[in-house]
DNA sequence: CATCCTATGTACGCTACCGCACATACAGCG
DNA sequence: CGCTGTATGTGCGGTAGCGTACATAGGATG
């Protein structure tokens, strides 16, 4: 069942069946995401799904005064675009790419169709909103209850588990605005962790040196999303039940 | 297709098709939903979905020292479960009965046969799924970005919106539970409140005096909010497209 | 090599909220 | 009517993060 003509290391791409997947195969298309880039914006119904492997998008919202704060982050486990199938088109928050990168897109039409077939695809989909449900709830309580530091460590492990390596590039004023606080604030964190000898920083360029000493910085917010995202992957799909009304 | 024989105040039931509503009158059961009764805990496979009519539900997170904050407000117009058809059987999150009143409750297995035959009541569910989502996610931005007083209005007018009347029956240390804050920080916002006539208060009942007003002091995160759930529940549902693989 | 731009570091007063400790006060009950 | 428990009010020191202003410093570019 989880077999790839292609091998697209998307894990949802990944998880498809060989019949669905083939489906796609004539209207799926490999794109360069650049740093920064709009996947959407509020309100705007969207034209492509778009699937990451190598690249991380973040869903990041905007407020009236500027102000913003990401709500989640979406890497090769998932896809940007969830509510074409939810039924409600758009969304009020952004999609930005916060590590260049690939991945592939498709256009809303393809994926709404397959939705609506109603079998495995329907339930891979709605099983990885689940898991990104529960990053946002996570993320709604950590914003309340935690220190920057805590925070700054979440972030940065959430984003490594979606990159190769250990190194990320990221400025601290984009830090900033993900986390939703002051660039100051992000210095001085980042300094922290760096006289702990847990990173290395310099102008844009974050390498991380110890992730367990991270881990065991970060609040219990990175390892409750981990946990649940793996608990999702692992439960099986359900078997396909197709009753004409 | 809006039909329905027992008019149920709940929404979602209200807008099932005719069809529909009657394979699950069997099995649907009316329940009083008492304040702080507990309706899942984190992890736990649900065994009945609700349908608040008069009650409204918090979904609540938990974390490890004790703290607390509200993910969401479920009132008449959604459901308490989604994450059983969304695939996951349980979520990290507790659901507990804020303000008592009536509801119904279906077993689960009744929702997930009907989620599964792939017609209206799917598009309905995900739909309404949707709307919670745009509610978690402003729900983390206001947490980063807004005060306390505006969080205290904001929280008031969701509630104010899944009740009959202006008046709320809900301790100060209630609701500092629900926005992750000291109690004394709800009672200076609430005196504050009371001093410009806003609202009366004495002894666990809140009696909304000028609702106008709350709304002026409310950050855009309610409005917001409101704004997409108006938005979703006018978007027709998805013509059943139904295809055997 | 000098310049400029962007990224990072530092400092300082300010405010909202916290943690804690206690004071009041209503409401039901014996 | 007094007691008691829960709900609310108040005060105070502490602190994390804000807003602002400015200082440094790598790296690209001429």
């Amino acid at each position: 069942m989880v077999q790839t003509l292609a091998a697209p290391n998307n894990q949802l791409l990944a998880a498809m069946p060989t019949v669905e997947w083939q489906r796609w195969m004539t209207e799926i298309e490999a794109v360069d995401l650049v740093l920064g880039q709009v996947l959407y914006e509020p309100g705007a119904t969207l034209s492509h799904v778009y699937f990451p492997t190598t690249a991380i998008v973040s869903l990041l919202y905007v407020l009236e005064n500027g102000a913003s704060a990401e709500i989640a982050v979406v890497g090769n486990e998932g896809l940007i675009g969830i509510s074409l199938f939810m039924g409600g088109d758009s969304t009020p928050s952004r999609a930005v790419v916060q590590s260049a990168g690939k991945g592939y897109r498709l256009p809303a039409q393809a994926l709404k169709d397959e939705f609506n077939r109603g079998g495995v695809v329907l339930h891979l989909l709605l099983r990885y909103t689940q898991a990104l449900i529960t990053q946002m709830s996570q993320t709604a309580v950590c914003n309340r209850h935690h220190s920057l530091d805590q925070q700054l460590c979440r972030w940065l492990l959430l984003s490594l588990d979606r990159l190769e390596g250990s190194e990320l590039v990221m400025t601290q004023e984009l830090i900033s605005n993900m986390l939703g606080v002051r660039r100051e604030g992000v210095t001085e964190a980042a300094l922290q962790l760096q006289a702990a000898g847990l990173i290395r920083y310099s102008r844009g360029r974050i390498s991380v040196l110890d992730r367990p000493g991270i881990e065991r910085r970060s609040c219990e917010c990175y390892r409750v999303v981990k946990k649940e995202y793996d608990r999702l992957r692992q439960i099986p799909l359900e078997p396909v039940t197709v009753a004409v009304t």
